[in-house]
Formats: structure tokens, sequence, C-alpha cells
DNA sequence: CCTGTTTTATTGATTGATGAATCAATAAAG
DNA sequence: CTTTATTGATTCATCAATCAATAAAACAGG
């Protein structure tokens, strides 16, 4: 039976179900049966479609940013204010998508798997790049000469709260985690901002 | 030519041999003989001391955790002062040793293997608890009341350093790492601390 | 509106490589 | 003659990738 016209909804299964077997087993050592099996196939189809394993993963990883990347811009839609921008870039890193288990543990995997692949190496530098840069230009306004190293702050946070999601569970989450770094930008603000009175 | 006693000298050799391994390849996916040629002996023998894989990636988790703790101890002995011995926690998670590619690289190894071993997991644990608790026992009197966030912030950006440090090497990272946490540090003082004079 | 050819979808079975773990054998101490 | 050290060869399992085969839709011309 069939249909013509599969190949976008076999693609789409097959990320879908990459991620979720990464995040079920925690790591990127998933067959390629697993993940057909979850998308519903066999694994002889999978490979039909993409051709190897390596480019299953890294059309995840390109799916994972793709919605990042709408996410962002949809939610920095319409804001104007330097401030309200970097909150925005901030809280959408946090947002519920992307704190879901499967996803973080995804991001973490393509970390380690970058140190193998590069492309998915030159991706992940793209990706860092552009949030680094989108923080920087609206930190230059807020607290000039220190735009570098507060963004770099902000970013490593935004890491480090990832990885400590991953690992721990978010049951012993004290606090939301963008709670630490919207601290970390406002106490930046007070200490190097130009408007130090509110 | 069995000279006797040889166990610890193939055991830390072998050790060794794993993080060099994991460093040089950045995955976990290293064989057991890879692993063996490094530490100057067969796979049979690695297997002989070690019984599998899985115990020798244990044994180096827990061998660097225990040079971290080493050393740790050994910089805060004598610093009496909160705020010194806080500062201390950070610079030595920054320290030349740490900072080695090699050792970043296992980390950042572990804590994805840490999905899959109870054990890694455990371990894993049991040092961030330390830290944490650590750090809060000493910023209970500088921050009181804030040591729980503040402590989580430190703890988050040194993790964020490390992967921003792995996935980009040493080359485009701005500033000394220390200092984002340092900084961090010392604005929450500012805002959070007792003695905001001086 | 048939009929044969091409294209797309699909899978069970096979291949080939890889690598963890074990074994059998050797040898030097004690 | 038992214990410790050591390895080359072997076993056994796992998988990524390919293949051969089946089938159904689209399309072609008569």
């Amino acid at each position: 039976m069939p249909k013509l016209g599969m190949q976008p909804i076999r693609s789409s299964a097959l990320i879908e179900a990459v991620i979720t077997e990464i995040g079920k087993s925690g790591t990127m050592d998933v067959t390629v049966s697993q993940i057909a099996r979850r998308a519903g196939m066999s694994s002889a189809l999978a490979h039909h479609y993409f051709g190897s394993k390596n480019s299953m993963f890294v059309a995840a990883m390109r799916h994972i940013m793709t919605k990042f990347h709408r996410e962002v811009r949809q939610n920095l839609a319409g804001k104007t204010e330097a401030k309200e921008r970097v909150e925005t870039l901030i809280c959408t890193s946090f947002s519920e998508t992307n704190l879901q288990p499967d996803t973080t543990s995804a991001w973490l995997n393509f970390y380690v798997f970058a140190q193998k692949s590069g492309e998915v190496s030159r991706l992940l530098r793209v990706y860092h790049n552009r949030l680094e840069s989108n923080l920087r230009h609206e930190l230059r306004q807020l607290v000039p000469g220190k735009e570098a190293i507060v963004a770099e702050g902000i970013a490593a946070i935004i890491d480090g709260a990832y990885i400590r999601r991953v690992l721990r569970g978010k049951t012993d989450f004290l606090d939301n985690p963008e709670n630490i770094a919207l601290d970390y930008l406002h106490m930046s603000l007070k200490t190097y901002g130009r408007d130090t009175a509110h």
C-alpha cells in the first residue's frame, strides 16, 4: 500500500524517534532498529531515506536547532527594549519545550558528538555564535564595554543549568533555572549598566 | 618476566590511558585495545585487572574526582575567611590541571555516561552535592538567605564554562573562565551581602 | 479504459566488520 | 607446585549497511 509522498512523513517520524530514543537511553548508542521501530517502520526503510545513522543524528540536531530558533524569533517579535529582549532570550532557552527531558538529553549528547563529527561541530558553533551575538548586540547598549563577558556569563549559565537539569532531573532543582540567569543579568545591569539608577 | 606487585602499576597506567583516549577521541567509543595499547599492555591483561570496560571507566572517573577533591582540600588549607574560601573553590575548578583538555573531555563524557550507569550517576551526585554544600556553607555567612541560589549559580557557571571550553577549545575564550564565576560572586556579595560597604 | 513500464514504498534476510570478553598456553616468582 | 603476570587466538554477539524481492500507485500510449 505505498501511498506516495511518504518521504517527509517518514523523515520527521524518524527525527522525532531519534530524539525520543536518545532521551530514553540517555546516550547515543541506540540502534537504527530501535529508532525505526519507534517510528513505526523497518530499519531498512530508515536507511533508505537517510542513507546512514549519522545523517539521522545530524537531521535530528538540525531539527532541534531550527525549532529553537523559530521560538526565539517568535518570542522576540514586537519587543524593542534591549533589556526585555535579553530577558526573552534567556526565558526562551528555559521554555517548556526546551526543558523537555528528551530535548535536553539530546542536546548534551550532541555536545559530545560534536567532538566526533565536523558537521555537528560546525552546527553547534553556528548556534552558539548566533545566541551570543544576539546577546552581545542587546547588551552593548545596556552594559557598554562589558557586553562580551556578560554575554559569555549568560550563555555559560544556560549551558550549566541544562547539564544540571539532565543530571538530576527537575526534582531537586531549587528554583526555576531562568531565575539564576535573570539574576545574573540584573546584577550586571546594576553593576556595569549605564543607567544604574532604576 | 613477571615481577610481582604489578597490579597497582597496571591499574593506574590503564586509568591514565582511559582519560587520554577519551580526550583524544572525544567520545567514549574507544576500544579496550586502544586503551590497553596506550597503557603498554594487551587488552587481555586490561580485562584481567578490571574485569570489564565499564569498571575501567568508573575507575577513571573516581580517579579524576579524587584528584580534584585532593586539590580542593590542599588549596583551602589555611584559608579561613569565607569569601576567600569561595574564591578558592571557584579557582580550583578552573585550575591548570582541571582545564586540561583530556580532563574536561572526560568530564563531559562521564556526564553523559551517568545516564546509563547507576554507579556513575551516584558518583556524580555525590561530587555535585559536596561542591554545592561546600559553597553553601561559606555563602551562608556572606549572603544569608540567598546562599542556595548563589551556590547553584556558581556551580552552573562552572559546568557551563567547562562545556564551552570543551566545545570551542581555549582559543576563542575571551577571558579566563574563572573571572565570570568570580564576577558573579562579587556581584552577589554586593547585591545580597550583609556588608555591602567596602 | 486497458496494459505494460516506471517510479516509489517497503521489508526480511544477508553481509561484513567490529569489539568485548574468555581461554589456553607460557613463564617467572615464591 | 602454587600463585601472579602475560598474551595471541578464539568466541560470540551486535549492528550498520546492503540486497533481493514484493507491491502498489502513477503514467504512457494505443
